[in-house]
DNA sequence: TATATTGTTACACC
DNA sequence: TGGTGTAACAATAT
């Protein structure tokens, strides 16, 4: 499950490995994956296979600027001027081939028994061929993601850019900021407080269940009765635990992998995420999991308060 | 075959 | 108006 630790991975070594490439020919597989325009993913899907057709002429002879990303959105800046934003949603996948690598073998799952599948397979539905023979390929099991091409001028418009909360990784993000939004939302669980991008960018089922762990706190628990002190270690632990995913790599746990295939290492990390029923790491008391509006949590009873 | 899965949006209600 | 809660949606694996 890409969160920002795992779609700030991806964007770096696309970052890497794409600026400067020119786009060649573009494969579409499954055209609802793809749009053209600013207007919502789920309108531009009744037209989709116009907006395919519109959405490979235009690519073509376009280079890569740069790659960077906005909560869990990447933002591909093209020559044109264009930008291609591409959502991972739960289990987008971005793979990237070598000119020289004309296979390459993918366990799309991080299970010892996962199928290595050659690329392209049949959950790709993207690819991107560049100049010098290099290959961008998109993968997604449940079909939930997209990439959505927008002429810079539009970005203005486009929804999902303007409702984001702040990046808890940028500077902007003081602690005024974070005790302003506990203020807003008052009776919210902790839990879903952390989850909800409209407060804060990025953090997903994964990141906001360490987070709380780290901080020591129930994600049942509510804002308003939050000591200072606890809104402090709330606020502290969210880069923390942010930036221990960013330097592992991100966590592999679900379906997550990155560009070359191989997987993220944080679920070694991990003290509650898919740790329900096990022994807490720290006390041995049993880890448990609760429901928030049909979404799991895992959290310790013990050493969250 | 029913269910779980997630980020995001839509919408009803207060 | 805006906070809050719930449902819906995409498609697949198990």
């Amino acid at each position: 499950m890409p969160e920002l630790p795992e779609v700030e991975t991806v964007t770096k070594e696309l970052d890497r490995k794409l600026k400067g490439k020119k786009i060649a020919r573009v494969e579409v597989r499954l055209s609802k994956i793809v749009s053209f325009g600013p207007g919502t993913v789920s309108n531009i899907r009744k037209s989709s296979q116009r907006a395919a057709s519109d959405f490979r002429k235009k690519l073509v002879g376009l280079k890569v600027r740069s790659v960077s990303r906005r909560a869990k959105l990447l933002i591909f800046d093209l020559s044109g001027p264009y930008s291609l934003l591409v959502h991972l949603k739960m289990t987008g996948q971005l793979i990237y081939l070598k000119a020289k690598e004309k296979k390459r073998k993918i366990k799309m799952f991080n299970r010892v028994d996962a199928p290595e599948l050659l690329m392209p397979c049949k959950h790709t539905h993207v690819i991107v061929v560049f100049t010098d023979g290099s290959k961008l390929f998109y993968n997604d099991i449940r079909q939930f993601g997209y990439l959505k091409l927008v002429a810079d001028k539009q970005l203005s418009y486009v929804k999902e850019l303007l409702e984001f909360g702040p990046e808890p990784l940028s500077r902007d993000f003081t602690l005024k900021v974070f005790t302003d939004i506990l203020k807003r939302r008052p009776n919210m669980p902790l839990k879903q407080l952390l989850i909800d991008p409209r407060l804060i960018a990025g953090i997903g089922n994964i990141y906001s269940d360490e987070i709380l762990f780290r901080a020591r706190i129930l994600p049942t628990k509510r804002a308003k009765i939050l000591k200072p002190k606890e809104i402090l270690s709330l606020y502290k632990a969210i880069p923390y635990i942010l930036k221990k995913g960013i330097k592992a790599k991100g966590s592999s746990v679900g379906d997550f992998i990155r560009t070359d295939g191989s997987w993220g290492s944080m679920g070694k990390y991990h003290y509650v995420y898919m740790r329900a029923k096990l022994p807490c790491k720290i006390c041995g008391t049993i880890i448990k999991s609760i429901k928030f509006n049909g979404r799991t949590g895992s959290y310790c009873p013990s050493c969250q308060r």
